[in-house]
RNA sequence: GGGCCUGUAGAUCAGGGGUAGAUCGUUGCGUUCGCAACGCAAAGGCCGCGGGUUCGAAUCCCGCCGGGUCCA
């Protein structure tokens, strides 16, 4: 499949051949006639380990200058690192590759890059084999993806294949490595929709990067086949280059693990607080770790048996068994994960990520609850946040951390004695449940495990620790995190968009002139209800903010437009009416302004509110989703702790101040690149919107692109009242308020509540707090003496009726109506009478219709008295239903008539019951 | 965005349509020179809030509020 593509002349003029691997069977490209296989693992195993590559060791930030200055002496442009969480993307959470940078507006060609061609060092972070971290020798979540990327177009390509495969060899041969020794093995490579053709480079055994040839878009019937999908060659042809930075500081190095090379000052830290020695110093040591990375390097190490497949052939290697070999490589693996996964934390929270339940805070929560546990493991006391400022001060070129230390220190301590609680929390609750199958005698079900840790966030090894503490078995399979998986996999949710014929984007009039109610237009298209018009006023919905409504009017027809939409540009109309327009009509437009400047004023109201908040509670603040109405808006922001009340009033205290100032609302349309360039990321609060050119909202400090209406000045939104926060997730608080004549309703609203619950405590409303206090504090007294009173009366009433009651067959039973009695003083009184033996007591009241109640006494039910059957009996009568217990049971119904009917057939039943006793045992 | 769990005394929790419980803690009494320990007793509950079903709801159903947790 396309080998045309592989054939460069460089690799002609520079004495390449192409070889076919006899172990994989894939073509590559070397100077060396000698060579036989393709480079890659598992074809050949690691060669650079004890035996660098380079001609001198580099440390992370001299590889990262030395290579991105060879770019730049090469023509390419530096370009400043991407945050690793993906703001600009609507798809991804976390920045996964260099590329992704460009993706999707630069890729599709929408959007001019930054400069061309560029060069990067892009950190990424990858979750995806999080199990083989620390273990392989050679995986990191986080990692920074140097790389060239030339954006060729048609009519102006930059360069192509040929330029960049030599920009690669020179740089290597720049290096020091020996050009006899690269292979560039051809691997096609598909992914988000495009592909194209694409060599990875290989030294040594190790893939170091990856030149991908990225020409293809996904069509539907497209004429190139690659996996199954097909394809078609795009407009624009991209050269998407990654170069692993890690990995060529290790290949420099030769060290045994790429943790050894890439952070060994941490790593050393790390191991003298685990009380380790540094091992890897150790030749016989470092031997070991060596041939597990040569190992690790040839399979597939996911999952438990893989794992122990893997120790079989190191232990096998070096002659001790795995138990051995285990006890030397997991703790110091351990020590790797903790290094790798606190620099992976750095990155995260230093780019603003706050841990949460959700997105991209849920995978923060994930790995740092991980390391935590690692850091059990190894009995490291220190604090986490300790260890992450240690990573962060280890990073002078990402002084951007630094200012967020105090923020991100207290963020981790936050979520460290989170964790704890919820360990807490959990080891009881599995004690409880392990006592649970140690008393059925079974083992305790994987389902519980399965339950334990999606409901209660319980690792499943925990419950395997804890439960073997009380002698319960646990069936842990090794694929337990996919079962896990399984469980939440989601039904595709699938949107269609309407298919609209082509027409032309509809003018915007409602961003051209602002303050404008009324308009004209000509009629393109009539669909149905939906009409298109050539320019609009109505504003459709987007960006949270609800669209138009208003009419429109023709020679002799209205139409109440009750909604709009914009599809692609194109801006919809949907009308009350499903006749009258035709095309080319000439229409009158008008819109509902009441409508549209409460929204405008919640809309601006949205960024000011937006900015207090960032002022009040830090410049973690990010927006994660707004919505606005025409008399409230909501604001989630993203926050690692609950608003207090002192903040809430604060930031409505700094809204406020800031409408008062009467800011103007300054709008304007800016090139995307120039944007970011001035603004950061922090522009797209509200979402990514597409296109080359972006509109730009300032509002005092708070800078955004936004596609909404607004006011003029601040001063226009009037009263800002901020109504409340909500926790939606942990990690997003939710701000509600009201803006304009909204708000004033709002207060009205409140003072109207407060005045009229002091009137109905004939008190003033300052007062009300006491007085509500004082009254409820006396209706909690007045409960108690109630109960006490009803008690008392209860005996007296018991006292009255004992000579009343009936003697039948040797019991005492008394059958009696207490008007007006609730159930409660009825179960007092029988309660009361049944603490006799020998008593039967069947009550009544007629309180709310009917309400019984039948007590036996102990000697009675042994005597086969159920208060519970009588009291069915009973309420079957007068209409209702009824049970309870032998001793005492309660029952009730509708007819207050037939009370005396009902109390006759209790004692009816009683007799019964007893005269069958005697009889059955006479 | 989707799912699951959860809210009962100051704390930890049981109960799960029919008189609200246990343990610890608190207070008092006993024992003691005193303390601890022990014994006895008591106080302490809008069973998160609002609706619904029912003769009857802490319990079942719905909504809201709060807390936890897993996944995308």
């Amino acid at each position: 499949m396309l080998d045309d593509e592989y054939q460069l002349e460089y690799f002609k003029e520079n004495g390449f051949v192409r070889k076919k691997c006899p172990a994989c069977g894939k073509n590559f490209w070397t100077r060396d006639t000698g060579t036989k296989m393709c480079g890659d693992p598992p074809c050949v195993s690691y060669s650079f380990i004890g035996a660098p590559v380079f001609k001198k060791e580099y440390d992370i930030s001299s590889m990262r200058e030395a290579y991105l200055s060879f770019f730049e002496r090469n023509g390419h442009t530096r370009v400043n690192r991407y945050p690793v969480i993906a703001r600009w993307r609507e798809d991804i959470y976390l920045t996964i590759a260099s590329i992704a940078d460009f993706q999707p507006f630069v890729t599709s060609g929408l959007v001019p890059p930054p400069a061309n061609p560029l060069t990067i060092s892009q950190p990424c972070i990858r979750l995806d084999d999080l199990d083989a971290v620390g273990r392989s020798g050679r995986h990191l979540t986080t990692f920074e993806m140097m790389a060239h990327h030339a954006f060729n177009s048609r009519s102006n390509e930059i360069y192509w294949k040929d330029r960049t495969v030599e920009l690669c060899d020179t740089l290597l041969s720049e290096l020091g490595a020996d050009l006899n020794a690269v292979t560039y093995k051809e691997s096609p490579w598909a992914g988000g929709g495009n592909a194209g053709p694409s060599v990875e480079v290989l030294v040594g055994g190790l893939e170091l990067a990856t030149l991908v040839f990225m020409d293809l878009k996904q069509v539907k019937g497209g004429s190139i086949e690659i996996k199954g999908e097909t394809y078609e060659k795009m407009e624009n042809y991209i050269v998407d280059t990654g170069y692993g930075l890690e990995r060529f500081v290790w290949a420099s190095r030769g060290s045994p693990t790429i943790y050894d090379a890439v952070f060994p000052g941490v790593v050393k830290e790390l191991m003298d607080l685990a009380g380790i020695e540094h091992s890897i110093e150790n030749p016989e040591y470092a031997n070991i770790f060596s041939q597990n990375a040569r190992f690790a390097g040839v399979m597939d190490i996911s999952g438990q048996a893989n794992l122990f497949q893997l120790r079989k052939k190191v232990a096998d290697s070096i002659g001790t068994t795995v138990e051995k070999l285990q006890k030397i490589m997991v703790p110091v693996e351990t020590v790797y994960v903790v290094a790798d996964h606190s620099r992976c934390l750095a990155f995260m929270l230093g780019d603003g990520i706050i841990p949460s339940n959700v997105k991209a805070g849920y995978l923060a929560r994930l790995v740092l609850r991980r390391t935590l546990r690692m850091m059990k493991d190894l009995e490291i006391r220190e604090p986490l946040a300790e260890i992450i400022e240690m990573q962060i001060r280890n990073f002078p070129e990402y002084p951007e951390f630094r200012e967020r230390l105090d923020t991100i220190r207290e963020i981790v301590t936050l979520e460290e004695e989170k964790y704890a609680d919820t360990i807490e929390r959990g080891t009881k609750l599995v004690r409880k449940t392990a006592l649970h199958f140690k008393e059925k005698k079974e083992k305790m079900p994987l389902a519980e495990l399965i339950q334990l840790y999606d409901t209660h966030g319980i690792p499943p090894e925990i419950t395997r620790e804890v439960a073997k503490d009380s002698n319960v078995e646990v069936e842990l399979p090794d694929t337990f995190y996919s079962l896990v998986a399984k469980k939440h996999s989601k039904a595709e949710e699938e949107e269609q968009e309407a298919l609209l014929p082509d027409l032309p984007q509809t003018r915007k009039l409602y961003y051209e002139y602002p303050g404008q109610r009324e308009f004209e237009a000509q009629v393109i298209d009539v669909i149905e209800n939906r009409i298109i018009l050539d320019s609009t006023l109505f504003y459709p919905e987007g960006g949270g903010q609800p669209s138009d409504h208003g009419t429109l009017l023709a020679d002799d027809y209205v139409a109440d437009v009750v909604n709009v939409r914009s599809i692609n540009g194109i801006i919809i109309h949907e009308t009350d009416s499903d006749f009258g327009f035709k095309k080319g009509d000439v229409v009158k437009g008008k819109i509902d302004w009441e409508r549209r400047m409460a929204h405008m004023r919640h809309h601006t109201a949205t960024h000011i509110v937006n900015e207090a908040a960032k002022s009040v509670l830090g410049k973690h603040i990010w927006q994660t989703g707004a919505q606005k109405s025409t008399d409230r808006a909501r604001l989630d922001l993203t926050h690692y702790k609950r608003i207090t009340d002192e903040e809430f009033r604060e930031i409505e205290l700094r809204a406020n101040k800031e409408v008062m100032e009467n800011l103007p609302v300054i709008i304007k349309w800016m090139d995307r690149v120039e944007a970011e360039k001035q603004y950061g990321f922090t522009l797209y609060q509200g979402g990514v919107p597409p296109g080359k050119e972006i509109r730009i909202l300032r509002v005092g400090n708070d800078v955004e692109a936004c596609g909404g209406t607004h006011v003029l000045n601040t001063g226009l939104i009037g009263p800002i009242k901020l109504l409340r926060t909500e926790r939606i997730q942990d990690g997003v608080e939710r701000i509600e308020f009201s803006a304009g004549e909204a708000a004033v309703k709002r207060i009205q609203e409140r003072d109207e509540l407060l005045n009229r619950s002091a009137e109905a405590l004939r008190v003033s409303p300052e007062q009300l707090p006491d007085t509500v206090n004082r009254f409820f504090e006396e209706w909690k007294d007045q409960k108690k003496e109630n109960e006490r009173l009803k008690a008392e009366l209860a005996e007296a009433r018991v006292r009255a009726m004992v000579s009343d009651a009936a003697n039948v067959n040797g019991l005492k039973v008394i059958s009696k109506k207490i008007p007006h009695a609730d159930v409660e003083e009825l179960i007092k009184v029988a309660t009361e009478f049944s603490k006799n033996d020998d008593a039967v007591a069947l009550l009544a009241s007629d309180l709310g219709g009917v309400k019984l109640v039948v007590s036996a006494g102990a000697h009675a039910q042994k005597m086969g008295v159920n208060a519970g059957a009588i009291v069915r009996e009973m309420s079957k009568i007068v209409g209702g239903g009824g049970g309870g217990k032998p001793g005492i049971a309660q029952g009730g119904g509708t007819d207050a008539q037939k009370i005396e009917e009902a109390l006759e057939m209790g004692v009816k039943m009683v007799k019964e019951k007893l005269n069958s006793l005697s009889t059955s045992f006479n």
